[in-house]
DNA sequence: TAAACTAAGTCAACATGACTGACATAAATA
DNA sequence: TATTTATGTCAGTCATGTTGACTTAGTTTA
């Protein structure tokens, strides 16, 4: 295809890995930093961190502030200042916990659910285009590699939010 | 919700490739963090952005302050207080330029390579590990895949830094 | 050769998104 | 009842990006 997959993995292929890698994550996110940057709000500018927090909802509706800390790995006064808005602007709304009165679960609104797919449109192109050219071999052995780059003692809870694993036999 | 219906075949793929990308590329940079926040400096720490300017200067020894802001895509104040750091330790060195005498040639120094090799280390040993355990063909479609995700019309000036040897002037 | 352009550096002000530490409140639990 | 837990908040700091204006030195061009 290119001249990047000639020779046999070795030193030089770990370094391109490092490179592409830098590279595909630089583009990857920012199409939808475009979006972030087009919206306009009342309390302040939307960016990646709030994009992040929308995207983690949507995936699991009803997860807790510190089940969503934990996937992010930031602190709770980070977090704060996002979620704070994202509430005020009606983007998420959260529930008092059924059985633990002191949680509070988070919900995307529809507003929030509308922006969460303009969000990522661009990003889930971006794949459709990648895996339509690569072919499903191709791109189920994508999945599985990306998921091995996870820190090991990672993949059990990354597994459980993402859904079946990536690399299941078909 | 995970595993209940697919809407159209592969965009289930799509999402964990989302997903799986934002996982893989945070535990990919968390591990020179490390070794930034452990290194002391006089003159204030050092953080991505330093290890960022030790890359791209260490894969392209003479290097000019336009190449490497093209490349960075940040503006040159923003670069400015992070190569004058690198710099004033002695991370980084500068030589005029011998056919244009207003270029300013970037160089690691030793001192610079030691820290650059301490910084990918660990990023050369989990790709090492992920190419060992998939194989040469699963690894080489990898690196396909991840090029494939780079915007299009940066994929040609990617292909040139990640392939070429030496720095050559163009 | 003088004027214009270019490469790099600098000063200032500001935004975002991280961080630490301390503390408050309400609810669950030992 | 006492303690722990989940969440929220206040205050300050740091790293890293931005824009805009300007300087200096060296190259190019009219």
């Amino acid at each position: 295809m290119t001249d990047i997959n000639k020779q046999h993995p070795g030193d030089d292929e770990i370094r391109q890995a490092i490179e592409l890698l830098f590279f595909a994550y630089r583009d990857f996110v920012a199409d939808p930093d475009k979006v972030l940057a087009d919206y306009e709000s009342p309390n302040g500018s939307l960016g990646r961190a709030h994009h992040r927090v929308i995207h983690f909802v949507g995936r699991n509706p009803g997860m807790t502030v510190a089940e969503l800390l934990s996937i992010l790995q930031i602190t709770k006064q980070s977090l704060a200042r996002v979620l704070r808005q994202l509430i005020d602007e009606g983007f998420i709304e959260q529930e008092r916990g059924p059985e633990d009165a002191r949680q509070r679960l988070l919900y995307l609104t529809a507003k929030g659910e509308a922006f969460e797919t303009a969000l990522s449109n661009p990003q889930r192109a971006r794949f459709r285009r990648l895996f339509e050219k690569a072919g499903p071999e191709a791109s189920r052995s994508f999945l599985a590699l990306l998921f091995e780059l996870i820190n090991e003692d990672e993949r059990d809870r990354v597994l459980s939010l993402i859904g079946r694993k990536p690399h299941a036999a078909s």
